[in-house]
DNA sequence: CGCCCGGTTGACTATGGTCAATACGTGTGG
DNA sequence: CCACACGTATTGACCATAGTCAACCGGGCG
C-alpha cells in the first residue's frame, strides 16, 4: 500500500497551475474543493476498461496512465499518455471511450461527474481551460497520426524520445548539462503498443541508436542523450529546434 | 467562378444546427452575424499552409477539405477530414498548424479572429459547443491513431469507407434498400495520405475487395456497397452495428 | 534454486513499398 | 476529327522493412 500523498488543499496542490482548474479563481476552487476526492492506483492497475461506466472525471496529480483502444483480436493501440495534470473523462458522457491503466503509481484528483458538468455551465474558467487542454490532445494526437502513418520504425523511437524529453523538461526536470536524460516509463511492449510496432522492433531499433552511439543506456528505463539535435535529426522533422539552443 | 450559395442570413444556415452556432439562442446568432463573411474555394485550391497567419476561424457550410502534415521529404499524413459543419481554426493561435485543402468546391463561414476570441469569453454557447466538438474530434483522431498504428492495408481500406458511409449517412443521404452507395471524394492518392499507405497498395486492396464482390465500383469514385455487414467484417473492429440493422 | 518477467537477438517470412509499364478519360490544339 | 498530353488509376516484378517464431539472457523474488 502506497497511500501517500493524501492533499487536501487545492492552493498547495502540486498541478494547481497547469491542471484544469489552473485558471480558476478562488471562488470557483472553492466549488471544486467541494466536490473533490483523491484515488490512489498501484502501478499496473487498471483504472478503468473501455464502456465501463465513470462516475467521476479526474486530474492526474501524480504518476503516469495510458489511454488504450484494443480490437478483439488482441491488437493494442495506446492513444494517450496521461502524465500530471492531464485530465482524464469526457464531460457529458458517462462511459469511457478507452482502457485507462496507470504505469506507475498514480494519483487521481476526482469530481464528481455531475456537480463538474454542473460547473461547467456555471463558471467560465473550467471550460475554458478544459477547451485549450483538449485542442492541445487534439494537436498531440494528430502529431501521433503522422508519426504513426509516415514513419519508419526508427524514426518513430526517435520520436518517442524527443517527445518524452520535451514533457519532462517542460515539466521542470532540468537537463544535466549537454548530456539529457529521459526515465522512460515504459515497458518495450508499451512502446510498442504506442508506436504501432512490435516489442522485438522496438528493442531492435533502440539497441542500433545505442550502437551508433545516439542514445547511451542506463539500466533498461533510463536513457542518455549526449546530443540531442542528432536525435532530433533522427526522428524525421524538421530541425525546428524548440528545447535547448 | 462558381460564386453560388453567398447566404446571408444565419437563419437559413444549412448548417445551423450542427455547427460551432449550433447552440446559440438568438442574441448570439446576432452577434456572429455581425462578424461574418462567407469564402469560397475551388477544387483543388489550398485555403491555408502550416505555419500561415490565419485572421479568421470559421466553419464549413458547403464541401470536403482535408487537414494534412508533411514531413520535408515529402511524405505526407492527413490528420483530419472537414465537412460541412465542421470547424477549421484554433482559437488562441493566429497561425495554422496544418495544411487546409479544398478537395471540392467549397463555401466558408469565416468570423475575423478576435471578435470570435473575445464572443467566446462573453457568451457561453460557443465555448460549449466547440469545446463539444472538439472532444468529438479527439475521438476521431484517436480512432485513426488505432487504424494507422495497427490494421493491415485491406483492414483500413474497409475502415475509411464505413466511415465514410456512416458520415454521409449521419449528414442525411438515405441508402438505397440494401445496396449502399458511396461517393468518395478523393483520390486513391488522397486515400493513401490518410491511411498511411501508398497509393499503390490502395488500388490493389480496392480491386481486391472488388473482385471478392465486398464492394463494387460504379465510375472510378462511386462505391456500392451491397452487405455492409460483410464489410465491417473486414475492417477488423466489433461487429457492434450502429448504421442498418 | 528455479521461476517468471522483461528484454535481446537470430532466422525466416510476409506485408506493403518501389519502380516501371500500361490503361483510361478528358480537354487542347493542329 | 484525330492526335496528343496530362492526370488518375491499375497491374506486375522485385525488394525492403518490420512481423513472427523461437532461443536465450539476467535480475528479482517466492
Amino acid at each position: 500500500m502506497t497511500l501517500q500523498m493524501i492533499e487536501s488543499k487545492c492552493t498547495d496542490c502540486p498541478i494547481r497551475h497547469r491542471a484544469v482548474c489552473a485558471s480558476c479563481d478562488a471562488d470557483e476552487l472553492a466549488q471544486l474543493e467541494a466536490i473533490k476526492y483523491y484515488r490512489n492506483y498501484e502501478a499496473g492497475q487498471t483504472i478503468c476498461w473501455a464502456g465501463d461506466e465513470m462516475s467521476f472525471v479526474a486530474s492526474m496529480v501524480r504518476g503516469i496512465a495510458t489511454l488504450s483502444q484494443t480490437l478483439e483480436d488482441g491488437r493494442t493501440q495506446m492513444v494517450g499518455l496521461l502524465m500530471a495534470s492531464d485530465f482524464i473523462g469526457r464531460p457529458g458522457r458517462s462511459t469511457s471511450s478507452y482502457d485507462v491503466t496507470a504505469i506507475s503509481d498514480v494519483t487521481l484528483c476526482c469530481f464528481r461527474r455531475r456537480p463538474f458538468e454542473k460547473m461547467m455551465t456555471t463558471t467560465p474558467h473550467v471550460g475554458e481551460r478544459l477547451l485549450a487542454m483538449t485542442l492541445d490532445e487534439l494537436d498531440s494526437a494528430r502529431e501521433w497520426m503522422l508519426i504513426l502513418g509516415r514513419k519508419t520504425a526508427r524514426e518513430k523511437i526517435a520520436s518517442l524520445l524527443t517527445i518524452i524529453a520535451r514533457r519532462e523538461a517542460a515539466v521542470g526536470m532540468v537537463p544535466v548539462l549537454g548530456q539529457i536524460a529521459v526515465t522512460l516509463p515504459l515497458t518495450r511492449e508499451a512502446m510498442a503498443d504506442y508506436l504501432g510496432l512490435t516489442l522485438e522492433t522496438v528493442s531492435r531499433q533502440i539497441s542500433a541508436l545505442k550502437r551508433e552511439g545516439v542514445i547511451a543506456l542506463d539500466g533498461k528505463r533510463r536513457i542518455l542523450i549526449p546530443d540531442f539535435n542528432r536525435l532530433i535529426s533522427e526522428t524525421g522533422d524538421d530541425m525546428d529546434g524548440g528545447l535547448i539552443a
